[in-house]
DNA sequence: TAGGCCATCTGGTCCT
DNA sequence: AGGACCAGATGGCCTA
């Protein structure tokens, strides 16, 4: 017979425990959206659920195989049971149980809310970042080590930034709305204006390197956006020459999420510690279109910083020596208004 | 309607 | 004992 009676320390547990009631109920972030109350609703629900179904059932069940332990099928003694004996599911302890359970919920909820801010950060040194449209965890990941592994290649072989390879190595692994979505913010970032400037920082040979990207520089800041969130599978952008074994061998096992597997360890030719720009906070100015150039920008700078081309380009209090142009963009244009010709789909065939 | 993505709950494990 | 971390399960939302 379980004796402990229910302490007061017990008792302020159990209440500030509680207290995800009120704070799932009054919206404790402002912000939270109509699906938010809609999911915690249902959760609220299934923790009531799961709470009657503790305190009756299992409680009970649990009570009634301690009380077989020791009696074997024939109604003999068994022999003992080793290990720690389990203890009576008393009131009590069950009461605590709960208490505990609903805060490593809440924890757990805040421990996956602090995972999500990292991402949203991440997202947002990314080459293309829409507050609307958010690339998914997954191929947040993928690009992001795309992009370090990109940057790093500009440093070590002095590769462009706007270079087919470039976008080859961004876009590798990534689903193809996911390239697609790179591709074309890659066509905007790498401005007439920035190509110049790059050049000046860099010298003629650079520009002969990015001769190409010349071919590939958007006509003029201003025409049609990427269509993030709209395209059309007759739209979708096939990278030619892309080493992707999803794209290029169709014997590759592709997930069940539709995104292509990642083909093996990209080891970045990473020989420099600490040389990645400052962070970025987004400009108040971010709409949900603007598409930050930061590939462009960010390799600007490397270039810039490893082929020792002092000079300040401006005086963006973010970081000196860069400045990622802003654009605002339409939402419904087609891709192909302004895809790069080798990019095209329809100079591909189909892969 | 199926599939992808996501948030949340939950139990297990490890560590302090 | 309690917290952090992890992975599986579940159910909702959205889109093709």
């Amino acid at each position: 017979m379980m004796t402990k009676s229910f302490g007061k320390s017990d008792v302020n547990e159990l209440v500030s425990s509680l207290s995800w009631l009120e704070e799932d109920g009054s919206s404790q972030d402002g912000d939270e959206s109509p699906e938010m109350r809609g999911r915690n609703g249902l959760t609220l629900a299934s923790r009531m659920h799961s709470c009657t179904e503790l305190g009756s059932e299992d409680m009970e069940e649990e009570e009634e195989e301690e009380d077989d332990d020791d009696i074997g099928p024939n109604g003999e003694n068994a022999p003992k049971r080793r290990g720690p004996k389990k203890k009576k599911m008393t009131k009590a302890r069950q009461e605590r149980f709960r208490a505990r359970r609903i805060k490593a919920n809440a924890r757990e909820r805040s421990r996956m809310h602090g995972l999500n801010d990292a991402l949203d950060n991440l997202r947002r040194v990314m080459p293309c970042y829409s507050k609307t449209q958010k690339l998914s965890k997954i191929e947040t990941l993928r690009l992001a080590r795309n992009y370090i592994w990109a940057l790093s290649e500009v440093l070590e072989s002095g590769q462009s930034p706007e270079s087919h390879g470039f976008v080859e190595m961004l876009c590798k692994g990534l689903s193809q709305p996911t390239s697609n979505l790179v591709a074309g913010c890659l066509q905007l970032g790498s401005s007439p204006m920035m190509l110049n400037k790059l050049e000046e920082k860099c010298g003629p040979g650079l520009a002969a390197v990015t001769g190409q990207a010349h071919t590939l520089s958007f006509p003029s800041p201003g025409l049609p956006s990427p269509p993030y969130g709209s395209l059309e599978a007759s739209h979708l952008l096939q990278i030619k020459g892309f080493k992707g074994p999803a794209y290029d061998n169709p014997s590759s096992t592709e997930c069940s999420s539709g995104t292509p597997p990642y083909d093996g360890p990209l080891t970045p030719p990473l020989s420099i510690s600490g040389n990645f720009p400052l962070k970025q906070e987004p400009s108040p100015h971010d709409s949900d279109r603007n598409f930050s150039s930061h590939v462009g920008h960010h390799a600007q700078y490397l270039s810039s910083h490893h082929y020792a081309s002092a000079g300040s380009l401006t005086g963006h209090q973010g970081h000196p020596l860069f400045q990622p142009p802003r654009f605002e963009l339409p939402l419904d244009v087609a891709f192909d208004s302004f895809a790069p010709s080798h990019l095209v789909p329809s100079q591909m065939g189909s892969i």
